[in-house]
DNA sequence: AGATTGACCGTGT
DNA sequence: GACACGGCCAATC
């Protein structure tokens, strides 16, 4: 781990995250301790060294929109992990109703 | 050390 | 419901 103290709290957050669901920007920021870092948990993802220990395509943004995802098909490819997760998908967007976090 | 970027969020129109 | 603007944070160049 070198990464900076919020980025490691960021990276167990999301690898804490059950499978089959999904947390927000937000959620996450909040939960590592600043709730309007929202960006910053973006970039810690960006930046992520270890999508195995980092289950970053389990996080999407408050409205359920995929974003980001820089591989294979990008969002293709991140709805296809998610929707194999069992998540539940809304069009082209996650259902956070249904698969959000604390749902 | 300074400026810019980036996988955002909330609010207003 | 969709588009536009500003604000906040941390990492990167």
């Amino acid at each position: 781990m070198t990464a900076s103290s919020f980025t490691s709290r960021v990276h167990a957050i999301v690898a804490s995250i059950p499978k089959g669901r999904v947390a927000t920007y937000g959620q996450v920021a909040k939960a590592a301790g600043n709730a309007k870092a929202s960006r910053a948990v973006g970039m810690a993802m960006s930046r992520n060294r270890d999508p195995k220990a980092v289950p970053c395509h389990r996080v999407v943004s408050s409205t359920g929109a995929l974003t980001g995802y820089g591989m294979g098909k990008g969002i293709i490819t991140k709805k296809s992990i998610l929707k194999k997760e069992g998540v539940l998908f809304t069009g082209e967007k996650v259902n956070l109703e249904a698969s959000g976090w604390k749902g």
